[in-house]
DNA sequence: CGAATGATATACT
DNA sequence: GTATATCATTCGA
């Protein structure tokens, strides 16, 4: 039996309802062959950016700047932006052209090439807080905001389905985190995180 | 809890 | 073209 090899295709991304493909996207793999280095993550939180009705979506009002740009696109790419000035935070664009939802991948497990994430991350052994939190995971992959409108479709950047099973039960569900500008908005049950224990939060 | 940090959006001249 | 406010965060105490 040879490796089965899943490289998530257009159709995965391209569904209608985000929140659908943020849940799904739980137990999936990214990846990314940066610098020649190869590294892959197991997704274990996301968050859902739900076009421009959502007030914490960049894109929300139908604001379409050079930014946002890759969020009105078609599904199947990512959108990579810097934060704070320091932070490169990566998202999966879904849904159709002319709808910019997204979801953002906020935190992963450490799969391959994790000698390559200590040292962009200039960590000398690897902890629980490599690939927790959005600016970490990005930094440990080596996304860079020049990466923002790549096709997950290519060799750069895309996300494999290995098959790790993801039970509901196992799946909490919680409002967003760090958008407390986004009014009532806020209160929306779009973020998604896999149970790992008994870390965190009160949904 | 609070500072760091720089690209981006928006409103001007 | 120039200026200013703002930010989907992290780290250290």
């Amino acid at each position: 039996m040879q490796t089965t090899l899943r490289k998530l295709r257009e159709k995965f991304y391209t569904r209608d309802d985000v929140v659908d493909v943020a849940r799904d996207l739980l137990g999936k793999v990214l990846c990314t062959q940066i610098d020649g280095h190869l590294t892959k993550a197991v997704i274990t939180e996301t968050e859902a950016y739900a076009g421009i009705e959502d007030r914490a979506s960049h894109a929300y009002g139908g604001r379409r700047t050079q930014r946002t740009e890759p969020m009105f696109a078609s599904g199947g790419i990512a959108y990579v932006y810097l934060c704070y000035g320091i932070h490169h935070l990566f998202n999966v664009v879904t849904g159709r052209r002319d709808n910019p939802h997204a979801v953002l991948i906020r935190a992963g497990s450490p799969l391959v090439g994790v000698e390559h994430m200590l040292t962009r991350r200039s960590k000398s052994s690897a902890d629980a807080k490599l690939l927790a939190g959005p600016g970490s995971l990005a930094c440990g992959l080596g996304i860079l905001t020049k990466h923002t409108g790549t096709s997950l479709s290519g060799d750069t950047i895309w996300i494999e389905d290995q098959d790790v099973k993801v039970f509901d039960d196992r799946i909490r569900i919680g409002p967003r985190i760090g958008i407390d500008y986004a009014g009532d908005d806020v209160a929306k049950p779009y973020r998604f995180l896999i149970d790992a224990g008994r870390k965190e939060p009160a949904a």
